[in-house]
DNA sequence: CTTGACAAGCGACCGTTGGTCGCTATATAA
DNA sequence: TTATATAGCGACCAACGGTCGCTTGTCAAG
């Protein structure tokens, strides 16, 4: 950008982007702390004081991130939830689509994941508007079901809990057992059916839906 | 300790261990990042300079922590497999015996269970070691709970990994739906019989076992 | 009792970090 | 032409993790 000229919203929250572009990159290669603010400057082509203009603070960066790609994930949710009226086929299809976020997001997330409860006031609060948003809008599946009796009574928010925090088990282990689309059909057999042998002796594993 | 004298390896774990517990005190409370070596050694009576005599970085204060707690984890463990032949029960007395760790450990677990990757090989290794033991260790009882036809045939790689990160669902969120122990014993009927409502209308609650 | 080896402990220092501030340079409005 | 506003930056700051060589005291050997 030129320097007199003043920046458009609409170039600003692009400049605002490709930073975090950048930015996910690094740190997906070198994890959070390591990703220094100049290091990202230099990338962007500006001068570090300059970043400065567009996030206030380094957590800024991964606070935003997260915010936009939930908003846009809440989004894709609530259009599988309006056009699936099977709890269990909705709960796979929400998983699903969560799956599809990109590997540079999983280092920001997972950091986030444990540094939130230490970030300033106003990050807490940002994080915790859009996670609860996000967990709120499963849970209604969970409820429906319940509701439908499709699904027992069980601790619902207990339950949007542990499928969120499951998908980090998929997506953040460095000794896969199987491809991600096959470990998640998996996960929610368990979660739907459970590891009891409970039919007899049959033994079948459960019917794949996505998988392979 | 005065200056002059030589010290004992067992005065030297001592030591070690009372500055993991300082460290730890000051990481559950303010978090990785914003826990300062100065503030460690200061608060252990000693220049900063003599920490580094007991831990060669930062990062090997929160790794050291990790590998002395899951030593006696997975010595406790082994106890319970030994002596409990049923496989769901194992499992519920193995998740109960980890809901046992003291809650100052959760940040720096949690720390790294996020930063692993990008620690240095030597520490990432010695988590990875560490990490795999306990995770063998349970997959023993999945897969026993399998050949005895208890457990349906499943990915019980998959089924570990998600059972020891929803213990972090359970401990690591900010808005809890019920006791932990209560939360425990409602996951490990979820992982054994899942949400689905199979039996037919009866909705009936799945039993809990320790819960009160 | 003296001396020398050795180790606990530390003060001063280093490069790098996240973050700040006031200046410069330029495009637009009057 | 001038005044205003702002994109952008260089220089700076305190604090960080980490290093190094010196001091200080102990014990064992002579």
């Amino acid at each position: 950008m030129p320097k007199g000229i003043t920046l458009t919203p609409e170039q600003q929250a692009a400049r605002r982007s490709e930073i975090v572009d950048i930015a996910l990159r690094l740190i997906a290669e070198n994890g959070f702390q390591k990703t220094s603010m100049r290091e990202i400057a230099d990338l962007a082509k500006m001068g570090k004081s300059s970043l400065y203009d567009f996030f206030k603070t380094k957590d800024e960066i991964a606070v935003y991130a997260m915010e936009k790609k939930f908003e846009e994930i809440i989004e894709q949710v609530h259009r599988i939830i309006d056009n699936e009226p099977l709890p269990e086929l909705c709960l796979r299809k929400i998983m699903h689509n969560q799956l599809k976020v990109p590997h540079q997001y999983r280092t920001v997330l997972m950091w986030l994941h444990a540094e939130s409860d230490y970030l300033e006031e106003e990050y807490r609060k940002r994080l915790k508007t859009i996670r609860y948003e996000y967990h709120n809008t499963i849970k209604t599946v969970i409820e429906g079901g319940v509701a439908k009796g499709v699904f027992r009574k069980t601790d619902s928010d207990l339950v949007v809990r542990l499928l969120i925090n499951s998908m980090l088990s998929i997506v953040y282990t460095s000794r896969p057992s199987a491809s991600e689309e096959k470990m998640l059909d998996e996960t929610i057999n368990i979660f739907l059916h459970g590891i009891m042998n409970e039919g007899g002796e049959k033994n079948e594993p459960l019917y794949p839906v996505f998988g392979a």
